[in-house]
DNA sequence: GTCTATAGGACGATAGAC
DNA sequence: GTCTATCGTCCTATAGAC
């Protein structure tokens, strides 16, 4: 791996745990081996930085979720694998964690990944619950979209329980717990 | 309101919009009106102010809480008061928020009110599910613990989402889903 | 491309006058 | 209690040699 993309791993590393405020050039530049001048030398500074480091980040997590949303199986099942994926829970999500960092959010640049990923999710989860509905997997009466949002935003809320309790089974519960509440009233329950 | 008092009430303000890392003893001076001096004889640093501060949060987080919790109407009835008490949406959650701050998680003391406070939601929302299971107010097969879970993190959640998208409403649409997933499967439902 | 040197400012805290 | 002065460190960036 070059120089370029140490620098960007090194960065979504330190964005992940620190977020933006929380993470210096210097820290950057130590944990990826690069010295000062060439940090600037491939990016303009530290904001750029940060742009390559979410676009990336950002990026992935859309094609993980996808591989998922399109994968085998029902529309109940994608959406049931999708809340199951593993995922580092204790870590918090890379990508939700910067929805509370200020100099992200009052970037348009920096924010902008951030917003499309949260609508790509939302968006293949409405599809597919609304064909989960139509199929009779799910109860028709369920609202696709607040029923996607309620599914996104037990994810990400996951992440905040993990970390307050110290325990990623506190994720797991939640998980459960939102995966009872559909599962209890589709046709197939006993 | 007394200087002491200002301090601990801007630093509040500063550590919600901007954590614990962005936020400084000098714009914490700057938002109270109050000298270096002032500060640094009120308090120890900047550490020891966080403390009463998240302290302070925390606090009047459980106790709104608690005011619903054990408020009028039925076990479910006060579920939902709960899910469905304005929130400041855009700005997050004072306390949730510091779960994303490694130097808040890393220190026993300022941690330990996020940790009581989530500890106190779940724990009172099981109870209350509970109850409401057992009434017949919910499906009895909801597992009450799992289910609370779910709820805390909808609402952690959706904070999220709502900047994410830089819009109040994806708040309310998760908790609209939540709701309608425990509606559909109540016996009072249509 | 990468290095070292340097800069102006902010950070977090201390000291001592009043 | 509050003020001003001062401190050493880190932050973010630029300059220029190699």
């Amino acid at each position: 791996m070059d120089t370029r993309e140490r620098l960007i791993d090194s960065t979504r590393e330190l964005l992940w745990e620190r977020g933006y405020v929380g993470t210096s050039p210097k820290a950057i530049q130590r944990l990826s081996g690069a010295g000062q001048g060439s940090m600037y030398h491939h990016f303009g500074g530290k904001a750029e930085l940060a742009l390559a480091a979410i676009e990336r980040s950002a990026g992935e997590h859309r094609e993980r979720a996808d591989a998922v949303f399109t994968g085998p199986g029902t529309a109940l099942e994608r959406v049931t694998a999708y809340l199951r994926r593993e995922r580092e829970a204790l870590r918090g999500c890379p990508v939700g964690r910067l929805t509370h960092d200020p100099d992200v959010m009052a970037d348009p640049a920096l924010r902008a990944p951030v917003e499309e990923t949260f609508a790509l999710l939302t968006g293949r989860l409405t599809a597919l619950l609304a064909e989960a509905g139509e199929k009779g997997e799910i109860d028709a009466r369920l609202d696709p979209a607040d029923t996607a949002a309620a599914l996104v935003a037990v994810l990400q809320g996951g992440y905040v329980l993990a970390r307050a309790t110290g325990s990623a089974e506190t994720y797991d519960r939640a998980v459960d717990g939102v995966l009872g509440l559909i599962a209890v009233h589709s046709p197939t329950a006993p």
